[in-house]
DNA sequence: TGGTGCCACGATTTTTAG
DNA sequence: CTAAAAATCGTGGCACCA
């Protein structure tokens, strides 16, 4: 250990310091469950299935058993340690066990009202009490006057313990899978989770970490039953809960992991989340001095959910990760987003380490769009997904309380989960359920966007008023047309085109394209270009220069753009994929290509043959053959001067 | 001016169809 | 087995942005 220096901590703002003077870097956690995700949603060193109903999940052994009692029990026997795949009942809802397997992988517990008790009774299933605890809760508090009956009635329900846990032998029709003995009675009774007690807020969470599920042989699959579908909550529910399984809107509940800065948003009336502790604690927050207290946003209750502890575990086996406790680490995240020194050499880390560790094709679009890494903030993504779709979620990494000027109160992320975030200023309490309202920003806290920038709507009143410099008007286009012609952030006016440009360097590269002068000159090659830089880009093929370094393969680079694209060989990414077929692709050209083949499209045209051709390369290749063309090579043209030239061609 | 995204080329390899 | 088709991947250059 070493101690730092306060600068040192304000350079790396995700480090803090315990009292010992040890560096704790905050958003590692999250971070490492971040990239498990990521992992798993491109299927990299998964090493598990779980079939469920038909359908496979690919999971992480040791995420498993880290989130879940039940697969604890399972992996953790030196039986089945080596296990491949396992087969849950197919009484299992795919559904419930796919946002359970999430919320594993990302900390956001994302349910619907019509999948809550499925969820519920899939935690229970999975020994994630604590889960199931929420969902009950969620439950509960959404019916209030379910109350304990029902739990009640859990509780004494009879055939409830060996419905958790029931593990049997697969269906020997079904050969690739391994049998396996139940448990004894005694046995799973230890997985009753205390939801079925009545809500236990004695912490007495029964330990289940010393059970071990039968051992199937060592290689194969397991076949489990779960509760019966509905579980035995849904056979005893109240009137109340069956209305609450077809309540027409959807829930959300988040539970924030403490290192994930993530906060909930929801719309009035659209979604009722339970709001992990990311955001600052409103006034009907309450610290439970035992308990995380969840707060249950407006518009779904005002009530106060406090989410269970986490259940007592055995010596050997981890806890689950439960709800925020604090707030203090993702409001520092968040800040820190905001902050996040703009160093070269990082953001170049940070996008490599995001080609490294991107997601699917889809969340890469997200990032790209989304920012998550327009500042290599990835960190502070929440990784809160739906359904293993890969939503990401957005963060707003402006700090609303400082640039309000208000006592603005919005959660701190807009998440995709719910599509909408809670902007809300305390002061006026004008309520923007998509965006907090620009015009209460300061100067300097906006958008690029030069029409948004300016242009405001006070929450006082009609009147719109200039940001940067106060003036008042009743017009928003009068407003606008100000902005455009006093403070406009692109000064700088093409005389030919009206295209406009925030640097005087950027006008001058612009003029330099519309003139098509070339004035920079390879002493080498002759090559001529338009920019310093990219003469200075062509100089590294004659000095040899590759200062890009693969750091999996060795392999080095001219380019920063040709090591991104390498380094996807080693993650196995393919983000482009064909939405005709869903044939994924590494590279967008390849797709581009691929495209040709829904489309019909040959735009290389032998004229001897007449023969049509969807590749270049298969024009070029013919040419040679049949015709013994010699085309240029590479080295030998210039674009738009060789006889291969850019688009359809023939020979 | 550096960083970066994007486009495009072309050699090569892999897959597919006959 | 062979040829065609498709995919892979290294590479060079352009142009936008800050």
């Amino acid at each position: 250990m070493f101690r730092v220096s306060r600068k040192l901590l304000q350079d790396c703002d995700s480090m803090a310091t315990t009292a010992d003077g040890c560096i704790q870097f905050t958003r590692h956690a999250g971070d490492v469950l971040l990239n498990f995700n990521r992992l798993r949603s491109r299927n990299i060193l998964t090493d598990v299935t779980i079939q469920v109903d038909g359908q496979h999940f690919h999971a992480h052994k040791a995420v498993l058993v880290a989130c879940s009692g039940f697969f604890y029990s399972v992996f953790m026997d030196p039986h089945n340690s080596n296990l491949s795949a396992i087969s849950l009942d197919p009484k299992v809802d795919p559904k419930g066990f796919s946002i359970l397997l999430d919320f594993m992988y990302s900390s956001c517990l994302n349910i619907k009202d019509s999948l809550v008790l499925t969820t519920m009774n899939t935690a229970i299933y999975l020994q994630m009490e604590h889960v199931a605890d929420t969902c009950h809760r969620f439950i509960k508090s959404r019916h209030p006057s379910l109350n304990m009956q029902s739990e009640e009635g859990q509780t004494d329900s009879p055939h409830l313990p060996e419905q958790i846990l029931a593990v049997r032998p697969l269906d020997e029709k079904q050969s690739d899978f391994t049998s396996a003995t139940s448990p004894t009675p005694q046995e799973r009774r230890g997985y009753i989770p205390s939801i079925f007690r009545g809500i236990n807020t004695s912490g007495s969470y029964h330990v289940y970490g010393d059970h071990h599920p039968p051992a199937g042989k060592a290689e194969g699959f397991y076949r489990l039953s779960p509760p019966p579908r509905g579980g035995a909550l849904s056979e005893t529910r109240s009137p109340q809960v069956k209305n609450a399984s077809v309540a027409p809107s959807d829930s959300a509940i988040h539970i924030s992991h403490p290192s994930f800065p993530t906060a909930s948003t929801q719309p009035a009336g659209a979604h009722g989340i339970i709001q992990g502790l990311a955001a600052p604690m409103e006034e009907e927050s309450i610290q439970h001095p035992h308990t995380s207290c969840i707060r249950l946003s407006s518009g779904f209750s005002k009530g106060v959910i406090c989410s269970p502890q986490s259940p007592l575990r055995s010596d050997c086996q981890p806890n689950s990760p439960t709800e925020s406790s604090s707030s203090r680490n993702a409001t520092m995240s968040l800040k820190q987003a905001s902050e996040y020194p703009k160093e070269a050499k990082a953001r170049n880390w940070k996008k490599y380490k995001y080609i490294v560790l991107n997601q699917t094709s889809s969340e890469s679009e997200e990032v790209q769009g989304g920012g998550a890494d327009a500042t290599g903030m990835s960190p502070t993504l929440s990784p809160c997904r739906t359904g293993g779709a890969g939503h990401h979620t957005e963060v707003q990494a402006d700090d609303g309380a400082s640039e309000h000027g208000h006592d603005v109160s919005r959660a701190q992320s807009v998440d995709s989960c719910s599509n909408t975030s809670d902007h809300r200023c305390s002061s006026c309490g004008c309520d923007s359920p998509q965006q907090l309202d620009l015009g209460h920003l300061s100067p300097g806290s906006y958008s690029r966007d030069d029409t948004t920038k300016y242009s405001s709507s006070s929450c006082e009143n009609n009147a719109s008023f200039c940001n940067s410099c106060g003036s008042k008007f009743t017009e928003e286009d009068a407003l606008k047309d100000h902005v455009v012609q006093v403070h406009s952030d692109k000064p700088y006016k093409c005389d030919c085109c009206q295209a406009a440009f925030r640097y005087k360097g950027n006008l001058a590269s612009h003029k330099t394209v519309h003139t098509g002068a070339k004035p920079y000159h390879c002493n080498i090659c002759g090559a001529q270009f338009n920019r310093p830089a990219n003469l200075k880009t062509h100089t590294r093929i004659h000095s040899g220069e590759k200062p890009y370094k693969c750091e999996t393969c060795g392999s080095r680079f001219v380019q920063v753009a040709h090591l991104r694209a390498h380094v996807l060989i080693h993650t196995g990414e393919k983000p482009y994929p064909c939405e005709i077929c869903g044939t994924h692709f590494r590279h967008l050209q390849t797709l581009k290509s691929h495209m040709r083949i829904h489309t019909g499209e040959k735009p290389y045209h032998c004229e001897k043959c007449d023969l049509h051709f969807r590749h270049k390369s298969q024009l070029r290749l013919h040419l040679r053959q049949k015709h013994g063309a010699v085309t240029n090579t590479k080295a030998q043209y210039h674009r738009g001067s060789s006889n291969i030239t850019t688009g359809p061609t023939s020979c």
